[in-house]
DNA sequence: TTGTATGCGTTATCAA
DNA sequence: TTGATAACGCATACAA
């Protein structure tokens, strides 16, 4: 049998209390005690029953973590940088994946609720009603990831998409381009958000062509990236440039424009979005928004911790920001050369 | 406050046992207290408290999985798989990353078996000792996955990765490769047994060079492919043909071959493994051994849930395969017509 | 600083 | 088929 609360209490000649002060409140608990207790649980390998705690606490040491996708490489990475940041802490993170479903994700959260967590992370900022109701009226942390907005829940931890797409559409025009075309796919609020701002850029500038705009809701891919080149230059030949929502479906657009013979960056421009880690090694190399995605991760996972830890830590907000990584495949000038 | 099984009970008129039993084992009640207590639990809205349950049963509705890494899409395919077939089962899922560290495995185990979980998927067959003593010892059902090999704790899905390097290989050389090189990063046990797939087969042709092996235990990228093919072209330049532990690797040796001006698949053949969807995607399309990811994650869930609701389902091992995808990356015929 | 009494919400056991 | 009783292992509240 495993050993019990009591059996080390004996064996420490204090009672249970103790015992359990030892584990939670050290400072509580004299010295000579302390160390007593301590020799006895390493000796009989004491692990408090995690059920019996919650039970007793009323509260468990469950951080639920929700993302719409686990096969998604930015979210991956995430949820990468979560774990690290988790370790040794003794939370245990209990993951919900909704598949980009509100339906799911307000599922999710009422399933983690039960368990009485000590915190929830949650992408994004557009929850349903249902799922803000609950989540307001929870009696834990929360923070929401990937994005910043008003209105936060608690805590938040994330980076501006528009801003993101701003910045991108700027570089491209920048970059001698005119006729900028962008490329969607899944349209979830965030991806949305980033064609708000490709607009906006794009509009103001005078370079606004609705007919270079190609959106789909299905998932995205790179196999989806050549098909949607394909469509854009199908129904916009003149675009010289695109911004892809992500960097699946701008190595999908460099490989399309490969096969037709269309010279990136000479005849057309690509940038991603997120920066994974091909874009640099693709042949051009692309550019892209880098997000910093274990970053947020970590930085998520170490706010809940604190708040946890140390009482009446307020509810911050923090933008992490993002980078534009100009590479090669909008780089322009080596036509202009030529054509000078 | 949230209704417990004494609210139930009584507003249904019968004592707590006969809900709790309603809600396990139904048969065991019968049908006119059945529908009332079903009525009362929905106009409640009652739910069990986890943490009661587990303390009184001395057995949670946890499932822990552990995988050597969260942003390899190889396993986040199978952990998609894995959620995906526990939806709707009630079994909650724990995940651990063990990010390769058969130190770190143990104690998740360690902390997992704290737990009480129902079950647990782990992957691969190279647990450590102690690792391995705590399974046997442990009261509950286990799956390995990702690979198949003799002794298992209990169940078993995967494949052979020596067969699916051996089966690669064969086809280079159908091909008509004749100096085949092996690109590998990361060093993993399966990883080590691919290796040992490619010297068989090539070895067994007379076609092995050692000078032609490139294996580092940086963890793998796209980037990393490239570098790789850079030093084999260095060491070897005679290669006319990689066999790359994983698409990443491929893909960045397909980049690389193409800043270098060499054609892939006149002057070299690019293979890889997994099949990730961009290998189709690639230009030009990169052969790759096709594994069964996401069905190899559903079927572990799936086998631990047939396990754990009926009683005495035997211990299975299931050989999930492979497939090796034939791609213009390893089509040398052009080649071959231009010569004759 | 330490200990006692009590409750957390459910299920196992056994008897009816 | 149903129910009474006793755990399950720990933490909260309070007292000493």
């Amino acid at each position: 049998m495993r050993p019990k609360i009591m059996d080390v209490a004996r064996e420490a000649g204090v009672s249970a209390m103790t015992v359990s002060r030892a584990l939670r409140e050290p400072d509580k608990v004299s010295k000579a005690k302390l160390e007593r207790i301590r020799a006895v649980i390493d000796k009989l390998g004491y692990t408090p029953d995690p059920a019996a705690q919650t039970l007793a606490a009323r509260r468990s040491n469950i951080i639920g973590v929700i993302v719409p996708s686990i096969t998604n490489a930015v979210f991956a990475d995430v949820m990468s940088g979560i774990y690290e940041s988790a370790e040794g802490t003794g939370w245990q993170i209990l993951l919900g994946n909704s598949r980009y479903s509100p339906l799911e994700e307000e599922r999710l959260v009422t399933a983690f609720l039960h368990q009485k967590p000590a915190g929830i992370i949650i992408s994004g900022i557009d929850q349903s009603d249902a799922t803000s109701k609950l989540l307001r009226s929870a009696s834990c942390r929360i923070v929401q990831i990937m994005e910043t907005g008003p209105e936060p829940f608690d805590m938040m931890v994330g980076f501006s998409h528009l801003e993101g797409a701003r910045a991108a559409t700027r570089h491209i025009l920048d970059a001698g381009y005119t006729r900028p075309g962008f490329l969607a796919a899944r349209l979830d609020p965030r991806t949305q958000r980033r064609l708000q701002g490709f607009r906006d850029v794009a509009g103001a500038a005078g370079m606004l062509g609705e007919q270079r705009i190609i959106a789909t809701p299905k998932p995205s891919s790179v196999t989806l990236g050549g098909l949607l080149m394909a469509d854009l230059l199908a129904k916009a030949p003149e675009t010289d440039a695109v911004l892809c929502n992500n960097d699946d479906l701008a190595l999908g657009a460099l490989f399309e424009c490969q096969r037709r013979g269309i010279n990136v960056p000479a005849q057309m421009g690509i940038c991603g979005f997120n920066d994974l880690e091909m874009m640099a090694a693709a042949n051009p190399a692309i550019t892209s928004v880098r997000t910093h995605r274990l970053q947020m991760g970590r930085m998520a996972m170490t706010m809940l911790n604190e708040a946890l830890t140390k009482p009446e830590i307020p509810a911050t907000t923090t933008d992490l920001g993002f980078e534009v990584m100009i590479r090669a495949s909008t780089l322009r000038q080596p036509l202009a050369e030529i054509q000078s």
